[in-house]
DNA sequence: GTCTATAGTCTGATAGAC
DNA sequence: GTCTATCAGACTATAGAC
């Protein structure tokens, strides 16, 4: 959101070796149940060193917030009004989808601010994300009135594709503990792609 | 899963009423934000006097566990052999969604132990939710090959079938900041509903 | 059965030497 | 910039009076 102050690159390998060991440790944990002590380990640093680069528990924990976000929203972003309507959302659900697989530790981060009541991520939830789905749900709404898709909510169809997508992060134990199977992700990929083109057809 | 020892009436109750108090606390803060103290305060007893009717903070989120996953599995136990498939699979849905509108709180804590990687509840996950998950999709691949559904992968109809409900609990808070309305549940039950018809329909 | 008081531990953050 | 040492507060749990 903010720019960065200025930084020698000690500084900003510091910091970035703070905000991964951050990273792991809330993700893992939740906002109270990471320990400074933890993450100091995980990043090789003392805790008084940690607090040289950031003032507190709470700065680290924003500070990943806010890369998080850029990073999470940029699918959605993506989606292309001059695209064909069906591969745009589906290359969204794709792409969404990845991110579970690849980065399930922002995942989780981001689940567990939102389950918590989002103390910390309140005010870009109301204003940048609200901004964001509706305009992208303004232009899904387009494409539906003009028979290229079928009928949709397309706020609801926007909260399915999150839905769908974070649950192989969020609750990837509960997943392979019922599967029983290592890698989940090629299987929800083709079931997810049989979803949403059933309820993306076009009527006729 | 064990039966409590028995009770006096006054024992009986208190005990209900910490744990009444400890969902509040535990589903808002997860396990370790949630302390004693608010979870005594909010059962209106002394800290000590909860630690006489549960030995630990951790047995109160233990007991809370076993008490959820009876009510949590129950739609899915419901799922009936000799109904009309798609009749049972979307009752199937709106029952779980019904349980996430009137059991958030349930569905928070449940979420919290996922996310954290399931410390207490995988034993559980392992056992009694994957012989209950294989039973269920084994029913919903005979109706699928039988033509009566169409074409789906059983396991990630299931998952599909969570995280879509479990979302509009889960994620509360994200939902009503897009969304900016008071109540989510009806637009979301008549487009899980569509969804769900959609993907379900049998071929030809 | 319920209380007050408190033991013992952990945690976020600071002080100050180097 | 990084460390050791340490503080003040919060926390779970226990002891013991009533």
């Amino acid at each position: 959101m903010t720019d960065a102050p200025p930084q020698t690159r000690i500084q900003a390998r510091n910091r970035a070796i703070i905000l991964e060991a951050g990273l792991e440790v809330f993700a893992a944990r939740g906002f109270r149940g990471a320990t400074l002590d933890r993450i100091a380990q995980s990043a090789g640093l003392s805790k008084p060193n940690l607090l040289y680069y950031f003032p507190s528990k709470e700065a680290i924990h924003v500070a990943l917030l806010e890369q998080l976000l850029d990073l999470w929203l940029a699918p959605l972003r993506a989606l292309d009004p001059e695209g064909e309507p069906r591969q745009e959302i589906l290359r969204y659900v794709r792409r969404k989808l990845e991110m579970s697989r690849a980065h399930p530790r922002e995942s989780r981060l981001f689940a567990n601010e939102i389950l918590q009541g989002a103390p910390r991520a309140r005010p870009v939830l109301d204003r940048e994300l609200k901004q964001l789905v509706d305009e992208k749900a303004a232009l899904i709404a387009r494409w539906s009135e003009a028979g290229r898709i079928g009928p949709v909510d397309p706020h609801h169809l926007i909260f399915s594709i999150w839905a769908l997508t974070q649950h192989y992060a969020d609750f990837d134990v509960q997943v392979r503990a019922v599967l029983g199977e290592a890698d989940p992700f090629a299987r929800a990929e083709a079931w997810l792609t049989r979803m949403f083109e059933a309820v993306l057809a076009p009527p006729g």
